[in-house]
DNA sequence: GGCATCGATTCCGCAATACGAAATGGCGTT
DNA sequence: AACGCCATTTCGTATTGCGGAATCGATGCC
């Protein structure tokens, strides 16, 4: 029989490192595959998966158990994980303003960007209080139950919202966010009022704000957050904290060359244009 | 002319798959590449590193900058950073010892393994106190500024030793092994005494002690440790975290099949042996 | 505005490469 | 001791990937 026709064939896609990569891919889904397993799962014949597997262990990409002969991804990705973040040109230009308000506010700011239903913080500073959260550059957090994850998803299409409410929301808390229409209607309010809020909904006593980053694009592409213990974000420094947020969030914004929300000099525009 | 002698040809290296691991590999020394300078560096055509990167960037490993063009690493190797480090089977093996550890000493304790150069945080267990070291997993600290880092560099062939002086010992304090001789001096120190101790290397005012884990076979393969304010380690104090460190690091070795350092039963051992 | 330049992308025919069926080897099981 | 399962190796063939050269597109210079 001739191939069930696969239409649009990209003549450029490279069949062996193609199936390389499928390989890698596989193990983000099951820790440790055999040779066979993955051959199966893969629809491939045995001798071509071994030449795949070799040849990525070569380079130390893959590792196998001495006692069982399986494989397993090996820290070398780790380390070209944490390049990825690091080369992330937005780390650099958003430091000198998040410092600022981590001054300012004394408490723990960063800001992070969505992937893959999870927000990853690409930037933090720490604040001055002793009791404060912690943040690191590469924490990742479920984008429904975080402020920084929740102003991402708003400016999302809503299939993708769906699919991601589809694929389950975990809870943290009595106040994370589990219905898909629980979601849809947060987002809804976040896109409204310009900023997010996760009111304990990751860990009770942590509440946190985010706000948007917008790129040269006008989209928005990142957000800044600053996190405090809940009895130090009562109604009042909320009121406090937002604009202080926004204006971090804008001025990295203007940082990427991004067109400004409103002309300047034009006075206080209308914020729902 | 004939090709140069390459006698070891490996029959099982796919070729496009290994150029294409190769031009991976080329952003871990530079952040951005253009299609040219690639092919320049690889010493391969423009139409065949095309094709590589086509199809790594069809699979979401790489990204373009939308501006300039040129090739970045995409957060899809972080999430395969990630998985890495967290199919570590060590690090559900030594979660319980690391707890008891932490509760009994009332300081935060980690465990890592040593890879290229750096010591990698797989678990940790934060401790009790309000003023106390920070750790995560994924966390890296150079190894010769860390007590992880010098118990595992203590085990190491002295080749690999001096190969990672040659690179360069950064200096973070007043107190950081900076010159080959003495790092390999601090080893012979470490091997003799069986743990290894950071005393304000990394930080001013933070001390770790750190013991070896070893394997099935024997040979250590990654390391405890404990880290605590310096105020809280004074010599009397860190007599007594010695023993607490190094029988956590036992309990985890005899979990993962290690041969007793002492048969069970035949009394107090020479630790020389 | 037109032309030169430089980098990215596409074309195309040739040859090397990667494919898989089947054979082999190693090891734990019955 | 023979079986059966899984990883590894062999080998002939067809496909895939290769690179020189042409094309396209943007940028800068006259």
């Amino acid at each position: 029989m001739r191939e069930t026709a696969d239409p649009p064939r990209d003549p450029y896609l490279l069949g062996s490192l193609r199936k390389g990569l499928e390989v890698i891919d596989c193990f983000t889904r099951q820790k440790t595959w055999s040779l066979g397993e993955l051959a199966a799962a893969l629809g491939q014949s045995k001798p071509t998966v071994f030449r795949i597997l070799h040849t990525i262990e070569a380079f130390g990409y893959l590792q196998r158990d001495p006692e069982t002969g399986r494989y397993a991804l090996a820290m070398r990705f780790h380390t070209l994980g944490s390049a990825a973040i690091h080369h992330e040109q937005l780390r650099w230009q958003a430091l000198p303003p998040l410092q600022d308000l981590a001054r300012e506010t004394g408490e723990t700011v960063h800001v992070g960007i969505l992937y893959d239903g999870e927000a990853i913080c690409v930037q933090a500073v720490e604040g001055t209080r002793l009791v404060r959260m912690h943040a690191y550059v590469g924490k990742r957090t479920p984008a429904h139950a975080s402020a920084l994850g929740k102003v991402l998803l708003a400016h999302l299409p809503h299939a993708e919202v769906d699919a991601l409410a589809e694929r389950g929301l975990t809870r943290f808390t009595s106040r994370t966010i589990t219905s898909a229409a629980a979601l849809r209607e947060a987002l809804h309010q976040v896109r409204a009022q310009g900023y997010a809020m996760d009111d304990e909904e990751m860990e009770l006593g942590l509440r946190c704000l985010g706000a948007p980053i917008t790129d040269h694009t006008g989209r928005p592409c990142a957000a800044v957050a600053v996190s405090a213990p809940a009895m130090r974000m009562d109604p009042a420094r909320i009121a406090e904290l937002i604009p202080q947020v926004s204006s971090t969030a804008q001025r990295i914004s203007r940082m990427l060359g991004s067109p400004s929300m409103q002309s300047p000099g034009s006075g206080r525009g209308a914020n729902a244009a």
